[in-house]
DNA sequence: GCCATGGCTAGTA
DNA sequence: GCCATGGCTAGTA
């Protein structure tokens, strides 16, 4: 089982204009198929200031969800100067973290 | 039984 | 576009 502190340890490494994505979370903690657990969790994320969940994508690029309304996701992406192209994030290779395994 | 995913396959152009 | 996957919640018995 996957533990929602776990994810958002994760996701407070995450810096400004950088991001990552759900699967790549779920790997990082060792449970390489939970990537759609991973998204319910960062939906009950208690706190979304201390907790970038908006650093969060799609494997292929694509935006992903956001509690609060996607377009609020965008337009904080935007202000950590990441850029869309035609619905995925541009130079998407280039702005994904690496993550370690604990 | 839902869903803030992802990987794989069919099959179109 | 289909479906396995994992975590959660509603709501029946």
């Amino acid at each position: 089982m996957i533990k929602a502190e776990d994810v958002y340890d994760v996701l407070r490494k995450i810096p400004e204009g950088k991001v990552t994505t759900y699967g790549d979370i779920a790997k990082a903690l060792g449970h390489p198929k939970a990537s759609r657990a991973v998204g319910r969790i960062l939906h009950a994320n208690p706190n979304p200031i201390i907790v970038p969940c908006h650093r969060v994508v799609m494997s292929d690029g694509k935006l992903g969800g956001y509690a609060d309304g996607v377009e609020k996701k965008v337009r904080l992406l935007k202000k950590e100067g990441l850029d869309f192209k035609n619905n995925k994030v541009e130079n998407f290779e280039k702005k994904k973290v690496v993550l370690k395994k604990n």
